[in-house]
RNA sequence: GGGUAGGUACCGAAGCGGUCAAACGGGGCAGACUGUAAAUCUGCUGGCUAUGCCUUCAGAGGUUCGAAUCCUCUCCUGCCCA
């Protein structure tokens, strides 16, 4: 068994890479040069049903050990997520309905597998260990921490400085947290670097408790499109894994240069090129990640599509959803339907909508339309521009 | 429990009887310029069957021709004291 295992030392320069914070490398060192497995825990909280890139970084190192022969353990936190992790955060989180995590944590985990191998990953509910103990227990738990530890996050700190509320729940999660680290024995334990705090904690338990103290990995949070604040579904700014291949390498050429750098470096763990023109590498960076989600051939028609629409602006032979004019034929009411048929996430309002016509942002084989009551010819074949991201072809 | 400051659109924050769908900033969207980059300039940013109509300024009542603005009660939050 343990003569499958690749040295220590090259273990280890294989897991440190990209970590922002490991705590500390002399003891993980220690952990594998016992050669047997070691528990990799990774507590993931089921409060949005859609991983992205971000979400991606972590599992990713989370795969490595797995590939190395460690034994991946997956916390699936339902009982946490009822708490909602105030990390970075300046507001408190609302709570979650027990039958959203329960749906949450089905589609998460079946995401999770596209980056993990399943038949290395354990996966646990805290539910399993928390709703079992009683309020007696749970006075015990905080008695194992102070205040002042509590208040010493930044988090919390801040919220305090700019007169804000902190709940009382919300002190709790790193307490929670912790335990698990002590109820499934984890060797080593993995999260953002906004998990620092929280994962320092588990630590201590296992200390308390005897057990030899965890590792601490914290890994680089992935800023998201907007190149400022992190990756997060909530603000929008996100590339899920299971987007279309479109979606994601349309999404991803719209970053700026900047985080592309950081991209690279994150996702791809390779050193930007800087040689490569930057519209090449990021076109680049998109196929390597349309590839690692969907295929090589995916990634492929997704460049070549997007460089028809966008680059080359020869619409002509472009993929492009089929959209077929209904009862209305005004501009108004064309680009309305076509939103509500194709794009029903994200159909805007009639006021918004009327907003991207007089603006411009509305055309037909390139010509704006910029009049809502037009009735222009509808021939199929058309190329139809709604706003910046969406076209669509105007069905025969 | 006492005192005190507050609750305004996505966020921050003005407004304190009419000209308020509500200044300003951020964010977002759109146009120009580009590489669907950045920077810059410009416009927009409650909803609708749209030269008008409807619903908003914590909630419920009230005063008034007229309220985000005044009064009453209720709910919520910060800070100080206990």
């Amino acid at each position: 068994m343990s003569s499958s295992f690749l040295p220590a030392s090259e273990q280890l320069q294989l897991l440190t890479r990209g970590v922002a914070n490991c705590i500390s490398e002399k003891e993980l060192l220690a952990k594998l040069e016992k050669g047997t497995p070691l528990r990799v825990k990774l507590g993931v909280d089921p409060t949005s049903p859609d991983l992205h890139l971000g979400h991606s970084v972590v599992l990713e190192k989370l795969r490595q050990f797995q590939e190395l022969g460690h034994q991946a353990v997956l916390i699936i936190g339902d009982f946490t997520a009822q708490i909602g992790d105030p990390s970075g955060r300046s507001k408190t989180r609302p709570a979650l309905s027990r039958e959203a995590i329960l749906a949450n944590a089905e589609t998460y985990t079946e995401q999770a597998f596209r980056i993990l191998d399943k038949d290395k990953t354990e996966i646990v509910f805290n539910g399993e260990w928390f709703n079992k103990m009683t309020f007696a227990d749970v006075i015990q738990l905080n008695a194992r921490v102070t205040m002042q530890q509590m208040l010493q996050r930044e988090d919390f700190k801040n919220r305090i400085a700019n007169d804000q509320e902190v709940r009382l729940h919300e002190i709790q999660y790193p307490i929670v947290q912790g335990w698990d680290s002590v109820e499934v024995r984890s060797d080593v334990e993995l999260g953002g670097t906004d998990q620092l705090f929280n994962i320092l904690v588990g630590r201590d338990m296992q200390k308390d408790e005897g057990m030899e103290p965890q590792i601490v990995m914290c890994l680089t949070i992935l800023e998201g499109l907007d190149g400022v604040q992190k990756m997060s579904k909530s603000l929008h700014n996100y590339v899920g894994i299971s987007e279309e291949p479109g979606e994601m390498f349309g999404k991803l050429m719209s970053i700026s240069d900047e985080l592309m750098a950081r991209y690279f470096l994150l996702l791809l763990g390779e050193e930007l090129d800087s040689a490569m023109h930057p519209m090449d590498a990021k076109k680049l960076l998109g196929e390597k990640i349309v590839a690692r989600y969907h295929s090589d051939e995916a990634a492929k028609s997704a460049r070549d599509n997007w460089e028809a629409l966008f680059s080359n602006k020869d619409v002509g032979d472009a993929d492009l959803p089929e959209f077929t004019i209904g009862e209305r034929k005004d501009v108004l009411g064309v680009v309305g339907d076509a939103f509500r048929a194709l794009f029903p996430d994200e159909a805007p309002s009639g006021s918004q909508i009327r907003q991207l016509i007089s603006q411009g942002s509305v055309q037909l084989e390139g010509e704006k339309l910029t009049d809502i009551k037009a009735r222009p010819e509808w021939t199929a074949g058309q190329v139809l521009k709604l706003n910046k991201k969406r076209r669509v072809r105007i069905a025969g």
